[in-house]
DNA sequence: CTTGTACCTCTAGCGACTAGAGAAATTAGT
DNA sequence: ACTAATTTCTCTAGTCGCTAGAGGTACAAG
């Protein structure tokens, strides 16, 4: 039994938000010492870096909330367990996508100002006026 | 001079994103009808332009007031300016590097469900146990 | 002059935490 | 056994960047 501090160190989950994902029902109630303080024993370890795990994935709570729900019953959970992970996956591609095309804007703007010869400034300049963009966005 | 709807047509900003954007000081008080409704000039379409383009290449509230502040005084603005940018530029990228990483790790726990062939859900076994990642995270 | 749309203000809510106050419990050292 | 330091407790409120809804008013078209 160990306390949250101690959970916390761990996990790398802080502290406040270990208490605060009890508090939405994605941590059970743990037991408690007379004086009031919680501890935890190794279910509670393993979910919470199970937790954890998915949300450095960006999962998000109600997924996760989903995923632990089907590892709970032991049937035919794979498909809809996978049907969440390959959702992630797209929504991943779906931002690297989008931020390599941002990365592309920011470093032509970046570029402007190089050897800051033009007194007016490029940078402003360039995000003011939508029409200057390279790609479409 | 234009409503707010209009307004949000030709940015692509919605109403109450404007009305929000007023209220935190980041657009002017516009001037108004007798009726109190808002009427827009070509100065606040411009800047509500700039907002919302630097908004999408993700450059957060703040970093836009200053950009605007800079942008208002014609002395030596370039510096700070582009300093803005590079920060934003590196911030896009480290984000598309750990992106990455977290989908080269959701490829491979999703293809672990490839033929659902296996009994034993793989997905959520991948996303409890750290020690099966590939890369550090 | 009516009807329908757009507009007004205001409050509250979202996700996923984070911060702070003030009090009680636990642990380590003597 | 006592003290002092650290940890933990609950609770409220704040963060960011909006978004949604209620209930009411103004404006434009026919």
């Amino acid at each position: 039994m160990i306390s949250i501090g101690e959970l916390s160190r761990r996990t790398n989950v802080k502290v406040p938000t270990i208490r605060y994902y009890e508090s939405i029902g994605l941590m059970p109630d743990p037991g408690r010492t007379e004086g009031g303080q919680r501890r935890y024993g190794q279910d509670e370890l393993e979910r919470l870096a199970f937790i954890r795990h998915a949300r450095d994935l960006g999962f998000s709570i109600d997924a996760i909330r989903e995923l632990i729900a089907l590892a709970g019953k032991p049937g035919e959970p794979c498909e809809r367990a996978d049907v969440i992970a390959s959702r992630q996956l797209a929504a991943v591609r779906a931002r690297i996508a989008r931020l390599r095309k941002l990365e592309a804007e920011l470093a032509r703007i970046a570029a402007a100002c190089d050897g800051h010869t033009t007194g007016q400034c490029q940078v402003i300049a360039a995000l003011g006026d939508h029409g200057l963009c390279a790609g479409s966005h």
